[in-house]
DNA sequence: GTTGTTATGTATCTTTTGATACCGTTCATC
DNA sequence: GATGAACGGTATCAAAAGATACATAACAAC
């Protein structure tokens, strides 16, 4: 336990001591299987997640669409929870985890009041809210925009640079997920790409070149 | 001047009288007139707006096209600005006066400094950015899953149920501007919603049904 | 190796959206 | 009432994206 957190504390931002014993306090530590799912559309929130290690997935799901919305990783929290949380509103996303993944949770009811008291908590809302609402500009003005080929070509570009490697361990209806498209999309686009030697396909694999 | 002032007051919801008087020593107030640009993409944002009465468009553009990210109304800032002044960015968004619109704008350094000392302020911020995300998370989720006519149809109840009026006075090309799309997409939509006795349609006009 | 599952390739067809062009109408204003 | 600008109707064509269907390959598990 004490692993968790010395690593929590690490991660985190913030200072207050009095801060840091509420968050002992009220919160715990969970870890978390791949697969498992932290919340879903229409369930109420009344936990709020920090990641320590791993990362949790957040997307939006229609019939048999689903786009993502973005990555919760260490240090970071969940804006789509945050915001349900200040109303006690239900999620309008899903969540899930997509490798081992550590969490401390906290309940929902002292957002606020730890916001009032603890400036480096209050900081640290107000920086994953910013940083969220700028990746949600971004990814919107590339849907109104650019045509799938183009933010395909550019969602690989960034996996590559994310990872630090050339190889994706992606498959294709993956992509079509991130992207909000179709299986048949995606592999339509991929061939395309690689017959302009952009990249080269293997099975559950892409290099980029 | 003194009326302003007592607007200001009363919309905003700040309560220390020492924010009080950091505003009206730091800040002004200015009348704009309708098209009035208030920030360009790629200019950098050096004074923070809150709107006292009136409103100001948001929206992004490229090449031909563009499509608003919303609207600020009495009351509110604009958190386009906010997120490019924490860290002295450019804006990447157009802002454009409506309606003939009374501003108080302030230097955005203190910004970050008023959160800390101040929470009514804080909550205001907060407040911000909380409602601006779930108006683009809702936008997002109609680009990606609904098809334009759909979209159309939604704008314009929505403005219906905000003029209090099912008679809307506004162009085609206007409504291809909020949605992203051009005026000929429009027209034709709009056409068959007539034929469905959906809506009637006038020079400049469009009566709800 | 057999079986079932996942991943991928690809062809065909449809729908949606966009691009372009051209025309007529309305309106302000001079 | 002539002019030009804004607005709207509509036809035609092209491109993008989606739906469906089917085939093959790789892989895992037994």
């Amino acid at each position: 336990m004490d692993n968790h957190q010395d690593l929590f504390f690490k991660l985190s931002s913030f200072k207050e001591p009095k801060l840091k014993e509420a968050l002992i306090e009220h919160g715990k530590f969970i870890s978390f299987s791949k697969g498992d799912v932290i919340v879903k559309n229409g369930q109420y929130v009344r936990f709020l997640p920090i990641v320590l290690k791993g990362s949790i997935r957040v997307y939006q799901q229609k019939d048999e669409r689903e786009f993502s919305l973005y990555y919760v990783k260490a240090g970071e929290t969940c804006t789509m929870s945050l915001a349900a949380a200040y109303f006690n509103n239900k999620s309008v996303s899903h969540g899930i985890v997509m490798e081992p993944t550590e969490v401390f949770i906290f309940p929902s009811e002292f957002l606020t009041a730890w916001q009032l008291q603890f400036p480096s908590w209050n900081q640290f809302i107000i920086a994953m809210f910013r940083k969220r609402y700028d990746e949600l500009i971004n990814n919107f003005e590339g849907v109104m925009f650019d045509h799938i080929n183009v933010r395909v070509l550019e969602y690989l570009k960034r996996k590559v640079l994310d990872e630090e490697s050339r190889i994706l361990n992606i498959s294709h209806q993956n992509i079509a997920n991130e992207l909000g498209t179709t299986r048949v999309v995606i592999s339509r686009i991929l061939k395309q790409f690689e017959k302009e030697k952009k990249l080269k396909l293997l099975r559950g694999q892409i290099e980029v070149k």
